[in-house]
DNA sequence: CGAGGTGTTGAGATTTGTCAACCTACGTGG
DNA sequence: CCACGTAGGTTGACAAATCTCAACACCTCG
């Protein structure tokens, strides 16, 4: 699973390490950068070169045929892209493996915002002000491309179609957060499971991975925090899901074997009432 | 406390029904609207002129004078500004009352988002894609300002300043909806309803209200719906914050009495804790 | 004065959290 | 190569929080 999430890495992306202009936020051992100069014929390959927002401008730009990204950083799973607090100055998108973003609350409460994969942006809610307000950590071994944050507001500024793009990112964010918080604040713990694993689905989906078999890239503590929930109950959900002969589950690897019925699980007895009842 | 906040509406601007371009979105018996023309006056009084994205950039852009808002519409209590899968064409500043944002799912569920007061945008997660994500409902008489979507985003190409604070609000309501996600997946309900009146109190202070006396323009069944939670149990919190001292209510009328106190029963006995164990 | 909307409180049912035991997979070091 | 430790996952039993249903109080409005 995680192997195919990585295809678009070339072998031996990780030990390549000359760094470009731009000083690295979190600077790790475990960090390596592409320059944006070896990144030309990578990019025209990537498979989200038509939805990439750093990729897809650097023609239509004023920019001199130099695309919006700058370079690509790779990361260990479980490093630090950046933490909340942090001075905004370069916006992320996700070219392999996958992402949490979590806000921490003054007491120590974590919850988790959102999972990011391959395509998404990160760090969108530190466009604005220029102060991140989420923490962003890698889940699995990944790579970003990454975007100066002056660069994308001045590209802002000078292409029509760069702002469509933008706009619609940003609606779509808080599209997904009001749809996370229909979840948190409507659904008992086996609905809110459900959904989330439709939610997966669809946007892999949406990436041109299987809609049925899906990696769980993240444990179910993850998934609890995500959710609202304790990982106990992350577990018993899905072990009743399972029961109910909607999904298998394979340690990390999910396959959802019924999906219109994992689909009635979301909405819960309202909708297999009216169901049962428009039938 | 309704006539406070409305105090920016002159006497008798609800009788006042003079149509002005633009069909309406729902039309209503109880609908009026001011046009553009009358509003050059009113909106240098608006206190939030300065802060008005739909005002402040009658000058700085190249539309002669025009102001970006070209009318104003008056709305009774519980009248839709507009439903959820309506095309957005238009973008609203809240000029007096409140406003609630609801997501509803397949099966009935009904999600509060947020509660807009003066000063507060509109439908902003139609902006991208052009469809209202949500239904806008207002929760006490009310005005909003009425900007053209597409003259916004004109606006939005033109000018650099606009182009900040379109982002910054997109933004906010992003950051405010992660923190509301805190809320609805981290705290008990005591703790939900505390944060739900500190950041009541705050977003009423910053617009130059009492921080302490707020008046509770929504139902404890919309409270619940915002915080994921029955109404009864809405009640009952309220009722235990005074029992411990912290606030007062008479019916919709909220007094705190102890906003530090407030603020540690938002992050509960782990706050306390460490309260104690610094001291 | 009555009706209906709103809010409060109580009692019992249900869901979820908490704590604990146990299991499996995996990596490490002897 | 195997023993071991650790992290992640599952399940059970009980406790705690919240929901549900019900009764009642209060206020407004006709």
């Amino acid at each position: 699973m995680v192997s195919l999430l990585l295809q678009d890495r070339a072998p031996g992306d990780s030990t390549a390490s000359c760094d470009v202009v731009g000083a690295p936020e979190v600077p790790t051992a475990t960090t390596s950068r592409t320059p944006a100069t070896a990144l030309g014929s990578r990019c025209a390959d990537c498979r989200f070169h038509a939805a990439c927002i750093g990729c897809a401008f650097r023609t239509a730009l004023g920019f001199g045929g130099e695309p919006l990204v700058g370079y690509r950083r790779h990361l260990a799973a479980n490093e630090v892209l950046f933490h909340a607090g942090a001075r905004c100055t370069l916006i992320h998108v996700v070219q392999a493996g996958f992402f949490k973003t979590v806000v921490l609350s003054d007491d120590g409460a974590e919850q988790i915002t959102g999972f990011q994969m391959p395509g998404d942006l990160l760090g969108l809610d530190g466009l604005g002000t220029g102060v991140h307000a989420v923490d962003a950590i890698a889940i699995t071994e990944a790579s970003v491309c990454v975007v100066s944050r002056a660069r994308l507001l001045q590209a802002n500024g000078e292409s029509e179609e760069l702002r469509q793009r933008l706009l619609a990112a940003l609606c779509d964010e808080i599209r997904s957060d009001h749809g996370t918080m229909l979840l948190l604040g409507c659904r008992s713990a086996e609905e809110r499971v459900a959904g989330f694993l439709i939610d997966l689905s669809e946007r892999l989906a949406g990436r041109g991975y299987s809609a049925c078999d899906l990696g769980l890239w993240m444990t179910r503590e993850e998934i609890g925090a995500f959710l609202g929930l304790e990982l106990e109950t992350v577990s018993r959900a899905l072990s009743s899901l399972i029961r109910h002969g909607l999904i298998e589950v394979h340690r990390r690897a999910i396959r959802i074997t019924d999906m219109r019925g994992l689909r009635e699980a979301v909405a819960g007895h309202a909708a297999h009432a009216r169901h049962q009842r428009d039938a």
